[in-house]
DNA sequence: CCTACCGATCGGTAGG
DNA sequence: CCTACCGATCGGTAGG
């Protein structure tokens, strides 16, 4: 997700991706309106459309972007050489870093995909399903090995990903711990949940 | 929560309400229309109104009817004569219980209470943080005896809320495991997170 | 409970 | 990038 955090050398199409997120996140897809969106790029709604088909094209965009990012990264870790627990480790770590760092986008695309049209709706629920089903094989393997206790794997990856995503109510916390001790500690609590 | 479960003895409102909770929980508050929930019921969507004085109070009905309940129960639990973790115990299985009976209702009072109109915006969140602060402070009690492990208590309630909340996707999953397994997976695994 | 209708706002287009 | 404007839909009201 370089593009994103670098915050230079963006196209005008990626600047007004990035703000959609951010105003997709704070009110919700249906709550955001075009115009609300031209307000912040500090231009009339009618321009947008010089650089984007639809609403709903920001809206898959953001969460496709996301989702093949997320789908990159656990093929990687799938692919790795080292023990089931610590390949969900890497996994858990890579989705905190994603909520610390992206989580506009992250979050978007975890909480407002329902409202993606097809074909782009179905597609992304398949990616989604397969996604949680790779993670759910890697505990299967670890509870094999008994280096993860005998829990319902789906179970477990449900636990996992929706507290992570809990970390957007990190963000509007007032007295917030770091981002590093917060990564910590749910590492902490959420392995120490299913180590044997 | 008994006159939702019923489903009987209902007053007309309270009907209403009932049904609003399940179009706001599947298509979200913004994205449903008072014309679409009319439909459900079998009337015009002028009828509703001699129920109800507007979209927003079946909103703020919703959230408030389940966050009472839910600070009820907390503050039951808080004077039990229990130790702290067996105090978190019972507060898991709580939570636990209402995503599983009552998802609709928890559901959107947990993630739609963005859309409240002032002042009860301003009341829930309050409320909101104090219900976590609670919460926060046995899980600090419980570290201090020794029967938690010393993490960050804010975090380990996220991480608890959260990933209970994500009962939501067991409720869509195709092949489910049955709520008496779900409860004691989710159980295992967060308790033993949190288990010194 | 209905019919009839309101003002506001929505996403989006035409044309320059 | 703008002005001007569209058809559709929204929550809600009047009056019976």
């Amino acid at each position: 997700m370089g593009k994103i955090v670098t915050n230079k050398n963006l196209t005008r199409k990626e600047v007004i991706i990035e703000k959609a997120a951010e105003l997709f996140k704070e009110k919700g897809y249906k709550a955001s309106g075009m115009r609300e969106l031209a307000e912040v790029l500090g231009v009339e709604a009618a321009s947008l459309y010089n650089h984007i088909k639809s609403k709903s094209e920001l809206l898959h965009l953001i969460c496709f972007e996301v989702a093949n990012k997320y789908n990159l990264v656990l093929d990687e870790i799938e692919h790795k050489k080292i023990n089931s627990l610590a390949k969900i480790e890497e996994i858990l770590r890579f989705h905190i870093h994603g909520m610390i760092n992206h989580y506009q986008e992250v979050y978007v695309c975890d909480r407002e995909w329902k409202y993606l049209e097809e074909p782009y709706l179905s597609n992304f629920q398949a990616q989604r399903r397969s996604y949680r089903k790779k993670i759910a094989a890697i505990i299967e393997q670890g509870i094999q090995k008994k280096e993860i206790k005998a829990i319902d794997a789906p179970t477990a990856v449900l636990i996992m990903l929706h507290a992570i995503s809990g970390i957007e109510s990190w963000h509007r916390s007032k007295q917030k711990i770091n981002a590093k001790d917060l990564e910590e500690n749910m590492i902490t609590i959420l392995i120490s949940g299913l180590k044997k």
